[in-house]
DNA sequence: GATTATAGACTGACGGTCGGTCGGTGAAAG
DNA sequence: CTTTCACCGACCGACCGTCAGTCTATAATC
């Protein structure tokens, strides 16, 4: 029984499922048939859309980097919070998340998916790390921070962040998690040249 | 045509063979049969040996994370070095490398060796923070450092320096990768609360 | 009728298994 | 002091199942 439908849709389709079976049992452990059979289309048809696996796992890394992006930049433009609460909300839209996106970053990031949460880390660090300085720029201005190194910096909080909170790659109890984040607000304060726990407060606001 | 070896050295044969193609050919671009042809040995034995081709990255990334871990022991009791020269040679160790550790950080992490470097983050880094903190204890006597998350900062430190500066995640030509260092080692200085610059001096030299 | 979407049988490569062979060792038998 | 023989574990390679990716045919759509 042959089913047509239209070519963005057939393509979400597909990655929507990609994403899912990914998340839940890793990209290695899915097969292309896992996800032929739950779409429920044939092998020709999934590589009319895909030339390969990876670049269903390419497109799935482009689609979040992409949702967290507009997310930052609409954060970026607002003026009606301070520079400090626009990089928590682009931290916080990084971790929490809604539905769709929300599992990525903790479940998605088992051990099998080393490379998927490679190329997610080179993404966001590239994509957030110049919106991130624009905001460290507004702070200099309003807020009299200091900071030499302002985008490297934000590439090395960024790094730091996504790996040390991946559950897949450090799997750290409650307790070491907190004191995890506590310690990268703590480095935040002091590449920004602001007063010890001055973000602090703020972040567990937004938690 | 049989040779029977003593199990260590066939054991030794197949992690260097294994370590050398990994390191250029990249771990999944590998086979075991490529291994086999170079070892000249047959299946049977190989899997005498290793319960699986991932048995073996496991083994290379323990042997590596030892040879690092030895040496930053015994700079860690040396008593004729300063603890900021410590930290600095502990650092080294993990870069430059002579010839068989060598090339690892820095050639074994493409693009497809994301599983690979994900395994060597996680070792070093559960490995050598906790060196790194005596260091530290060390110089928070003898030099007044100051430090609130000393773990979790080596953690951080740690994790972003081994990201950053891989050239299979971030392409970064030679200027970048610069900055990036001198960042890192600025952030350092911050996190142990002594004063801007007083360790990129000491890094220079010892470069 | 040309293009696009779908189908699914097929291929080749790869990781891993399995039954069995061969050589060395050590102890009991001669 | 030999010789025999049981045993161990290193070694072999044909074989198997799985999986990503290919190819050709065919149905729908414009």
């Amino acid at each position: 029984m042959r089913v047509i439908k239209a070519h963005d849709e057939r393509k979400n389709e597909i990655l929507n499922t990609a994403e899912r079976l990914f998340r839940t049992k890793g990209y290695e452990k899915s097969t292309v048939n896992d996800i032929l059979k739950e779409v429920d289309i044939a092998k020709g048809t999934f590589y009319h859309y895909f030339k390969s696996k990876e670049e269903v796992m390419d497109a799935i890394v482009l689609r979040y980097k992409d949702s967290i992006v507009s997310r930052a930049e609409k954060t970026l433009i607002r003026d009606d919070i301070s520079p400090e609460e626009k990089l928590m909300h682009t931290f916080m839209a990084m971790r929490i998340n809604d539905e769709v996106d929300g599992e990525m970053l903790n479940e998605l990031h088992k051990a099998e998916n080393a490379l998927l949460h490679q190329k997610t880390l080179n993404q966001i660090v590239t994509a957030i790390a110049p919106i991130l300085v624009k905001v460290i720029e507004e702070g200099t201005q309003k807020k009299a921070w200091r900071c030499k190194y302002p985008l490297q910096y934000m590439q090395i909080f960024l790094s730091a962040s996504l790996t040390l909170t991946d559950e897949g790659i450090f799997a750290l109890d409650a307790d070491s998690q907190m004191k995890v984040i506590a310690a990268l607000i703590s480095v935040l304060e002091k590449m920004l040249d602001v007063p010890e726990d001055s973000f602090i407060q703020l972040f567990m606001q937004h938690w």
